[in-house]
DNA sequence: TATGAATGAGTCTTCATTCAT
DNA sequence: CATGAATGAAGACTCATTCAT
């Protein structure tokens, strides 16, 4: 790895959880300065511009959550339990392994809904991927006789995501566990009778 | 209504499909101004600051997206019913009926995470009101027997809302109506078996 | 005395410990209609500008200083005792006689060197009539034989103000009153010898 | 000297005249850029704000008062010389030595009364200093029987002290040498008979 | 590649002043 | 004569970005 390449690693490193949490307009350059110890023009030296490293600061937060449940999925070997991995969400977080902010996705789709389209892009790119993802979880479960045949694997998917996206944003603004638990349970549940 | 009221109202209305969709720090005083056509002087003669304005605005867009529920409840006889109402949120978006920039309190959830408390107070609050509105609607179809009497009201609301709140904010980032369409459908089915 | 000429005095007063402690420029027209219960209209109604107020509060301030002296000077009937009155304003600050912020034409004098010849053309004028007034009550001594023949009045009567404005000067920049003692005991010294 | 420290030095310098003549309130950023030729960010770079621009300047103009007066004395032996170095004010007006705007402690006691705090503070603190140093000449030259002994130091410093800037603000108002002069003159007298 | 320093357009806010009612 | 409401220029300060070294 060049040393240009351990620059910017450490750049999107030291300041993922700022842009996560902050979001994008309330980041400031000073920020990332403070953050990394480098200077404006180290910064500008790596990354086009402050979207750029919004970008690769979005795609690190994304892949950390990604791993998080990838890692617990190659554990199951029913498709059901891979379902089940994402109704764990509120364990995750009580053991602070979901990036500090919560999911990059939702915050990007909130933060930038006019004023930033790439960003957007990209966590829309991100949210029809991870609902593939699931589509394909469910579509092989279908062919083990796991899940009825006749299930809709995408309206499965779609209301899985959204009862974790929106778990997610109750417990943000309310920091308490106790909704977020509530949420992982229904989705228990409702994961438990496909 | 005095004039003061009579302008306080005017930029309120006129910008608050800004907040709602460019968020708070997006939203610029020449926003205000531009979309208003008032000058800076009166806009802060009619609010102490910016933070004032976006307090009300939420306020406002809030109240017109609780008044859509609350009128179509308010047709309901069975309790079941008045819950149906928010699973038909797709319908309401097609119509044009919610707010521009969707749901309030999702958007001001994300956006106000660290940087403006005042403004997470105010999500807050609106977010347990909303919660404690539909426990109060399940109890009450409770003693008429609506729902099954061991249903636990709080986890059912708070599934309701995550469902709700995730849709929106998959519709946001998609552009697409299907998903919150389905995402509704299972708000449907879920209100249905209780 | 009309309508108009009491709300101009109640003005004037109500606003002339403001402009004597917070200067010209640090006292802004809300605070003028902070300090009179008033509106900005009212205050243009009754002056032409915010410059107006400042000059006659000027006056005022500067009227209510003189009368000071010159009460006590009428008690006087030798010269020297005349000019010992001034050597009391240690006492006279303690007994709250002195308008607050101290003597206007200091404050005028160093605030408006540059920036409002207005103002500075007042409190010169001022300052010069005061020393004339000196210069009288010598001359007038000297003919009485209260002081001795060859005593160059002009001179001495600036010696008698640069000691109290540079006493004024040190009191109000230490908040200390054994200062303000000690010059106004040279002060006496000083006048005793003449 | 680093270029950020010339480029401290040249704001201070080149702004120096500016806060002295027209104060903190009277001098605006637009007026510092005017002066120095620098953009508002480039003064935002090497001060804190507005408020720590100011306090260096103080500085500056203070240390140039302060080395006048002592590089004058430096070269006297007798201690009743180095006191009469400050009756020669007068002189050093005319000569261009002071600061252009006068005294600086006086201005900024006077302006700072109640809205600049630290200000306030920086011109106490340096009034002190002054009056300590008259004392420490006094006493020395008492030890030498240049001065009687029963002579009250204190009294002595703060009665020059108050000459000297009552005499700069008669001068500042009037633009008229003769004052300072004749204030001197007494003062020279006072100096004399110690 | 990294730094230090500068840019200038942008931010929110306050100012003295005006004027229809 | 006083009010309430509006103006727009000016206030201090921060922003993302650039560039010589």
């Amino acid at each position: 790895m060049s040393k240009a390449e351990r620059t910017k690693e450490l750049i999107i490193e030291k300041t993922s959880v700022l842009f996560n949490k902050k979001g994008y307009a309330g980041t400031s350059l000073n920020d990332l300065t403070d953050a990394t110890g480098l200077t404006k023009g180290s910064i500008y030296g790596n990354f086009k511009n402050k979207d750029d490293v919004a970008i690769e600061v979005f795609r690190f937060n994304l892949k950390k959550m990604a791993m998080l449940f990838e890692g617990e999925q190659a554990k199951c070997s029913l498709y059901r339990d891979k379902l089940f991995v994402y109704s764990n969400l509120d364990i995750y977080f009580k053991d602070g392994l979901v990036p500090e902010g919560g999911c990059p996705i939702l915050n990007t789709a909130i933060e930038s809904d006019d004023t930033h389209p790439e960003l957007k892009k990209q966590a829309y790119s991100a949210l029809i991927k991870w609902k593939n993802k699931i589509i394909g979880i469910i579509e092989a479960g279908k062919k083990q006789n796991e899940f009825k045949p006749e299930l809709d694997a995408e309206t499965t998917a779609i209301t899985i995501l959204a009862l974790l996206e929106g778990g997610i944003m109750i417990r943000k603004l309310s920091d308490n566990q106790d909704y977020i638990q509530m949420a992982m349970k229904s989705l228990r549940n409702y994961i438990g009778q496909l």
